[in-house]
DNA sequence: ATGGGGCTTACCATGGTTGGAAGGTCAAGG
DNA sequence: CCTTGACCTTCCAACCATGGTAAGCCCCAT
């Protein structure tokens, strides 16, 4: 099986399925003389694993460490129980920084008229915030920002 | 004002002011001989405006809108509370999206029973995820994942 | 005048993924 | 045998927002 066969049965493209084995999440494929990468089903078992992995949010180190309990025919349950937790209060984490935004977000553009008119309290907000004390508009520096969120 | 003193008076960084100026969102800082970088009052009220949009997780691209619109004296707070709710609704369709996540992995885990023992269902559950029609556990391809989210 | 700290530019890294270019390989059909 | 097209290979760049680092210049205080 070439690596386009693995690609489509896995769900996991091609160009990510090079990429995580460069990056040492899956053991290198096996080659052809000329080079191809070649997979069994084996291979694709495991890369939809991956893909299962991703769609749940985690990342490409969680992963590893997924895959190698998942490999280990020893394991603990309670580790794998463990890192799921570990993921979801993650999740949970970013959820409410989402959620404290949207809701600050909702609450400004309710008192915005939203007419032909130039004042908005929306941009008034993001000019001078509103009082430390009000829950929905944290201070500078309060929120902080998700960065380069990576689920 | 230098640029050092304009970062810590406004709560962004001087290497992301650069970068601001560097991609256009903020114009180019007057200089001085030297080519040092000089900020007024004016311009820390801007980059502030910058850091609480950020805060509330709109992107560059989103928050240079809100710029021209924040300049523009014959805006129309109607364009503002768009762009806002158009955000908001960005917030949710992600934080749906991580909810989903965490309620899978939760239902998971709850059915994990964290002990010495290899067998988990949550394994299980990444090798051959379950039946279409169950809720929490969508089939592959059914989630969509977020990509480089940007917020 | 010398030292320390601030400023400048320029480059590298992150994370996960996609895109492209340039070139080799394979199978089918003429 | 040759062409064509689909596939594979590697390498490089980009995205977004941010942090870091390094070499070199500048300013101020001692």
């Amino acid at each position: 099986m070439n690596i386009g066969d693995a690609a489509r049965a896995s769900g996991v493209s091609a160009k990510m399925i090079r990429y995580y084995e460069e990056t040492g999440l899956i053991p290198p494929a096996a080659r052809t003389a000329a080079g191809y990468r070649v997979y069994g089903d084996q291979d694709v078992h495991m890369l939809r694993f991956i893909r299962r992995a991703r769609d749940l949010g985690f990342s490409v180190e969680g992963i590893g460490e997924l895959l190698s309990l998942w490999r280990d025919q020893s394991r603990q349950s309670a580790d794998v129980k463990r890192l799921a937790l570990a993921h979801v209060a993650d999740l949970r984490r970013k959820i409410r920084e989402l959620e404290d935004m949207a809701q600050t977000l909702e609450t400004l553009a309710a008192c915005c008229h939203g007419n032909d008119r130039p004042d908005c309290p929306i941009l008034q907000e993001l000019e001078a915030p509103a009082a430390p004390d009000a829950p929905a508009a944290p201070r500078p520096g309060a929120v902080r920002r998700p960065g380069p969120a990576r689920a």
